[in-house]
DNA sequence: GCGACAG
DNA sequence: ATCTTGTCGC
């Protein structure tokens, strides 16, 4: 897939510039409508990113079919970052070496499913805010553990919910993708609304925790770092 | 004031 | 993220 506005000339350099850089880029977030229903994405994306010492890392994007969850496409990027990780800036991190594994589909998915965080983020501009605006590709986030919010432990059902808050405002879900099993922490990018988010989390995690998009995604960059290990 | 803090 | 042994359970 094609994706513009990737140019790497004013790309962050200093933490200072990186968060001047979400600030502007909040506001570029549509957080509005519901975005595309479950039943109305034929393929779902997943990227994750595996890292080696001294920067080098292994980026890659899995195309899945929604509705058999079977692997459609994928792509692989080997690269190396400078950008060290800081919470809350995991995006300039990451971002490079990702939109690299997605410019190398041949499809553009309908929706985009990230490790980390959309909205639940100190400046509303997680990975998957970045990403969506970035690709213009509904995206949003699914984390494995808790970042800057306050929430309740949902129901111990798969499937039951409840809310991430920030100064009392909704930033994403506590959800329980499988019975008796920690929850995973779901919050939007852009271009697509929570509950969607939510439900398609649910179509994506038949038998385990993480969305099969990520666990793909986790697989192939992981594998293939291995293999290209010195 | 200090530490903690997605991956 | 990454480094790691044994262990419980289907």
């Amino acid at each position: 897939m094609r994706i513009r506005g990737a140019s790497p000339g004013e790309w962050p350099a200093t933490e200072a510039e990186a968060i001047a850089a979400q600030e502007r880029l909040r506001e570029a977030a549509d957080l509005t409508g519901p975005g595309p229903a479950p039943d109305e994405v034929r393929t779902v994306a997943g990227v994750d990113v595996a890292y080696a010492d001294g920067g080098g890392l292994v980026a890659a994007a899995v195309v899945l079919d929604a509705a058999t969850l079977t692997v459609v496409e994928e792509s692989v990027h080997a690269g190396h970052t400078d950008f060290p990780y800081v919470p809350g800036l995991l995006a300039f991190r990451e971002l490079p070496s990702v939109v690299a594994a997605l410019e190398g589909l041949t499809r553009r998915p309908d929706v985009l499913v990230c490790d980390g965080y959309g909205i639940a983020h100190p400046r509303r501009a997680g990975l998957a805010v970045h990403l969506g605006v970035l690709t213009g590709v509904p995206c949003y986030g699914v984390a494995k553990t808790p970042f800057l919010f306050t929430y309740e432990q949902p129901g111990h059902e798969r499937g039951s919910w409840s809310p991430l808050t920030i100064d009392g405002e909704q930033v994403g879900r506590a959800l329980r993708t499988r019975t008796g099993v920690k929850p995973v922490f779901v919050s939007v990018g852009s271009g697509i609304g929570i509950d969607h988010a939510t439900a398609l989390t649910l179509r994506l995690t038949p038998a385990y925790r993480q969305p099969e998009t990520t666990r793909r995604a986790d697989h192939l960059c992981r594998t293939r770092l291995a293999s290209s290990a010195p």
